[in-house]
Formats: C-alpha cells, sequence, structure tokens
DNA sequence: TGCAATGATGGTAGCGCTACCAAAATCCTC
DNA sequence: GAGGATTTTGGTAGCGCTACCATCATTGCA
C-alpha cells in the first residue's frame, strides 16, 4: 500500500508545499490566495517552497472545494464574425492577468443552443457569464438569474436587465445611419441585411422609424436575407435590391462585409458612389476608412464592450455591485467619402 | 451537524442518482461514461433517474477523481485574425457534440507568453493540446514533449513534429505565388509583408526562392514591417514600396489584408490592375473574389485544419494514432483578375 | 454437475484543495 | 499585568467523482 503517487502524475502538491516550507497545508492555501492573511516571514518561506517545487496549484481541486470555478462563461454567437472576435479579445485580454480562465463557446444564433451551453457553463459553477444580445429564450433567462454569478448581457441594451448590461441601441444606429443618409440628399434609400439576427432586426426598425419620420418608407426598399453575411452576399442582395428599385440613391447595410459588397458591385457595374448611390455600412471595421471610396460607418466599440463586461462582473465578484446596471457605450456616425455628395 | 447541502448549491450529485435508481454510485458513473459495461435494465433506470433530478456531472470532481481534465486547450498568436478565427471554428465544432471543452488562449505571437500559458494549461491536465505554428521556443518544447496528452502542431508542417502536425508549407505557397506572377509576365515583383511572425518569414523565403531561381531578386523589392496586419497597413507598405522602386509591376502580398489595401489604393491612384501592377494575396479570404479587380490568392484551408487537428488528437486519445503524424493540407492558387494580364 | 472464466455491480479510499471551526499567539486597554 | 479583542495558524472533514479491487451472478466447458 503506497497511497503516494497513486494516481496524479507526481507533480507536486500543496501538502508537500506545506511540508517544504514547515506550514500547514491550509496556510499555503490562504498565502496563495490572500497573501494579506499570512504573516510577512510565512508568506516568504511559502513563496520560496512554491518556487522550488514549481508548484502550481489544480484548478479542479480548488474549484471542487470552494464550489466555485475561476471561469469565466462567455457566450457568442460567432466565432468568425470580426464584431464578436473584438469582443472576445477584449475579454481575454482583460482576464489575462487575473487567475480566471475564460469559456468560450459559439450558440451560433441559436437560443436552444444557447440553452445547452448555459446548462453546460452552469455545471461548473462559474465566477461570472458573459452573453450575448437581450433575446434570450425563457428558459435561459430562468437559468441566468438563478445563476448565482454575475451575468452581464453584452452588444445591446434594453429596459430589463437580467444582471448587468453594455452595450449599445442598434436601433439608434440604425435611426443614426439612416437619418445621415437623407440629410445627404437620398431619398430611396435601400435597407440590405443579412442574417437578421435580433441587432440586424432592431437595426432594420432604427432604419425603418427614420424613412417614415421622413415620409419616405417603403416596404420595397427592404433586402433582407436569413442568410450569413459575406461580402459576396453583400454583392447579391444589392444587385437583388437595385433590380427590384432600379431607381436606389442610397443603401444602408446592415453591416460593413455587405457594404464592401456594394462598393466592389458599384465599381464592377461603373456606379458612381456617392453621386449615384450612396452607401452607409454598420460597425466601422478598420478597412472602410481605406477603401476606395472610403465608406461611411456606424463606428461600435467593440473591444471596449468585451473590457467592461469583464470589468463589471469583476466588480460584482469583488462585492461592489456598479450602481449602474446598464452601460451604454453609445456609437459614432463616421462620415466618409460614400455618402459626401458634395464634391 | 448537518452534512447535507453544506457547500453545493443543492445540485443533485451522482449519490442521489444512485439512490434514485436504487443502485450503486459507481454504476451511475459507469452507465454515464461507458454504457456498453452496465446492463440495458439498469441504464435505462439510472437513465430516468438521471432525468428526473436534472443531474449534470460536475466536471471538476470529475477532473480531480480522474487526473484528467475533458479539455483541449488550443494556443493561437490571434483571435481576431480571420484565418485564426476559422481554425479555431473549425476546433470548436468538431468538439461540440463530445465531452470536450475548449480552453482556448491567445500568445499575442509571443513565445514567453505561450511558455505562461502551457503552463496554466497543463496544470490542468488536458485531454490534447493544440498550439500554432513550429517554433515553440525551448522551454515550451520540452513542456509538450513531456504533456502527458496528444499535442498538434497546427497551420504548418516540419520535419520534426513534437507529436502530431496538420498544416501546410508556407515556403511553397509564397514560391507558388511568386512563379505565378513571374509567369503572368511580371518581372519587378515586391514583397509585403506586415508582423512577419515565423509563417510570414516562410513566405517570404518562398518569394526569395522563386525570385532568386528567375535571377529576378532584388532585396529593395522586399518591404516588411513587424507591426500588426491591417488594410491600412497594406496600403502604407504598397506606398512606401513604390516610393522605393516605382517600376514595380507586381507585388506578393503576405496576406489578403495587405492585398486588399493595395487594391484601394490603386484605385485611389488609379494605377491600373494587373495591367500595370498586379497583385497576389494570400489565405483566400472570402471577400478576394468579390473585390474589383478580384484578386489572385493562395486558398488555405483553415477550417479543415482546425478539424483535422481535433480529429487527429481525438484518435490518439482514443488509442489509434494515427500512422500518418504529419498531414499537409496543402494550398490552391486561385487565380482571378488581379493577375490576368491577358485581356 | 462442478469449477474456472467472464461479466456485472458495489464498497472503499482517495484525487488536491478549501470551508469551517478551534487553538495559539499577539496586541491592546485600563 | 490581567482580561478581552484581534490576528495568525492549524486540524478536520468534506467537495463530487472515479480508480482499484472485491464480490456476486452468469456462462462455458469438460
Amino acid at each position: 500500500m503506497k497511497p503516494r503517487t497513486r494516481r496524479g502524475g507526481g507533480r507536486p502538491t500543496i501538502a508537500d508545499v506545506a511540508r517544504l516550507a514547515g506550514v500547514g497545508a491550509i496556510t499555503v492555501s490562504r498565502a496563495l490566495r490572500e497573501p494579506e492573511r499570512v504573516s510577512e516571514t510565512l508568506r516568504q518561506q511559502i513563496q520560496q517552497a512554491v518556487e522550488e517545487l514549481g508548484y502550481v496549484p489544480d484548478p479542479n481541486a480548488r474549484a471542487l472545494a470552494s464550489a466555485r470555478a475561476e471561469v469565466f462563461g462567455v457566450l457568442v454567437p460567432s466565432l468568425t464574425n470580426a464584431v464578436f472576435a473584438e469582443v472576445v479579445r477584449g475579454i481575454y485580454d482583460s482576464l489575462s492577468d487575473g487567475p480566471f480562465r475564460v469559456q468560450l463557446a459559439n450558440t451560433h444564433y441559436s437560443g436552444l443552443e444557447e440553452e445547452r451551453l448555459l446548462q453546460l457553463f452552469l455545471s461548473q459553477r462559474p465566477a461570472a457569464l458573459i452573453v450575448s444580445g437581450i433575446d434570450q429564450t425563457d428558459t435561459s433567462r430562468r437559468l441566468l438569474e438563478t445563476a448565482d454569478c454575475p451575468v452581464v448581457q453584452i452588444m445591446e441594451i434594453g429596459p430589463d436587465p437580467i444582471d448587468m448590461m453594455v452595450g449599445f441601441s442598434h436601433l439608434e444606429g440604425g435611426r443614426v445611419a439612416t437619418n445621415h443618409l437623407i440629410e445627404a440628399g437620398c431619398r430611396r434609400i435601400g435597407f440590405l441585411g443579412a442574417r437578421m439576427d435580433p441587432r440586424s432586426q432592431r437595426r432594420l426598425a432604427g432604419y425603418k422609424a427614420a424613412m417614415k419620420a421622413a415620409g419616405l418608407f417603403d416596404p420595397r426598399l427592404v433586402t433582407t436575407t436569413p442568410v450569413p453575411s459575406s461580402v459576396t452576399l453583400g454583392r447579391d442582395l444589392f444587385r437583388d435590391a437595385l433590380a427590384k428599385m432600379p431607381s436606389l440613391d442610397g443603401v444602408f447595410c446592415n453591416n460593413d462585409d455587405i457594404a464592401l459588397g456594394v462598393i466592389f458591385e458599384c465599381h464592377r457595374a461603373a456606379i458612381a458612389v456617392p453621386q449615384t448611390i450612396s452607401v452607409c455600412g454598420f460597425n466601422d471595421l478598420d478597412m472602410m476608412q481605406v477603401a476606395y471610396p472610403s465608406v461611411t460607418s456606424i463606428r461600435t466599440h467593440r473591444y471596449e464592450i468585451g473590457r467592461q463586461a469583464v470589468g463589471m462582473a469583476m466588480a460584482a465578484i469583488d462585492g461592489s455591485r456598479p450602481e449602474n446596471r446598464i452601460v451604454d457605450l453609445g456609437f459614432e456616425l463616421r462620415r466618409r467619402e460614400s455618402t459626401d455628395r458634395q464634391n
């Protein structure tokens, strides 16, 4: 009977450190997690023992004993969408120095998938959860409300947060973009939308509101598809819209990929931008300012959303929940050549 | 003294399921992990009890007891780079139905960061590790060699795998792209490169090899920067290259973002593509075929690399390590308008 | 029919860590 | 300098699960 190294790969445990440092195991545990509760002397002895043995705490044992994993669960609808990629980067960057790991999953824009993943995440007792959007299913919402950890909904804001929120109003974004096209002198402004997830729907709603307010709305101006967005699709949608409505003089694109597809198609078909057709995108990806012509877009603060989401969750974990449970990071209209009809 | 629900959130445990099903805890454990080792009758009883209680196994307890977490550790140098985003998507998609979670981390193209993250990952005893590239530091390599789990190096292939590899030859890619430009009739072909990570370096080496073989190499044709790649940077590099070498008649771009920057700048400066300057990119992002002119590029199989990496690791976990430890997924030259000087 | 081989099931003992409480050491205050 | 308050340290008992081995039932074969 040799209980030593029976299963573990022989890696040092907290008991080994304790023995070497001549203290109790629990003191080592404390020295690592709450150094201020351990005297300077012991802290140094322990630190030295840790280094000598190359001790690294086992996160699984830790999670089991404390009934709390040092994990941020993050649910996003897409991994390849540049917008979410930046949000995710913001989250990872904010979390990289702390003890927290990230558990990322892709819902593929499916509420059911989100439920399933939430269930999975919850089984780990995460330290916090970050979910995309505000349109969770009833089941998901219930799971999140009873989750016993901070929850941050990101990308959008709305009136009824599960816990906390950081994002901006897509409806307002759509409205501002559309109004900008109207002010630029466009009258028959098309809406091109792909995927039509809830955020796209709200941008469309903002477009409709602006168009109706100006007395310019016509349902034939709207061209959408449930197909995932891409530059190629932008070109196709634009062709469809033009076939339906040859007199278009502006398009508000659901996102920048579509706008780029429009720009390319205009080159190909020798349509003058902005003179014949003005173009406005959404998100303001890096390339929009370099495009020819440069493309007007709504700048959104994706990276910052990721950072703030982590910041808010962290504050809640530390017990200092921000008084502002809803953070509106806004957006900015970036005016560029594609809507500048003056020259 | 009430040991019941003392710490756990009152969620059902395997013991609760066992009690309800009238079997031993270990039998429940087996029914869940190796159903074929449990009789049909008990399996059904257990399944019913699981559903009735809404039991979800605790992955932390599982990992602790079995000294093996059901986690795939994945290290990539960037989360926003479209290429790695697709690799990561392939990995997630392949893993989504199985029991495995993904632990993703961003090395920011830093070997030191990679070492640190590897250490962190290893403390979880992952089921497999997927790392990017073949240029690990000595320390990282040692950690991986003694990792006691399958290791897959992705994106590149080389002669000396740590364990397994799936990718393609960036050197060959660079050579093929350059030869294509030469065959198209270009003579003063510039190389534009950003970031200059090891893969970019090898594409550059391929370019040099092709140019030297054709007797066309001139160091002034090469323009690189350690700055991270972007479309904006592509424009700037192109301007620099042109200032240095106004007689350029072709450019091989390290990646498609840079190629796109070149295309836009050519529009702006009224340089005819491909007649005056031909352009070739690398990776073949979706938008290259829609661009105007459409852009010749080297198609790489990112998503497939992610899928294969998981497949190989999975096979190794199941004990059927593939005999081919190095999988070359190759690449394809996609000829498009930007290098078609015939018309 | 008897007995080894095989398969199904269960008990026990941890995995490595921390919550909880108790004990010891230190610090005040009057 | 006594007595209480406070800080620092340690022991014990799990967290929920599975590895290991023991046990019992079933089967196969002479």
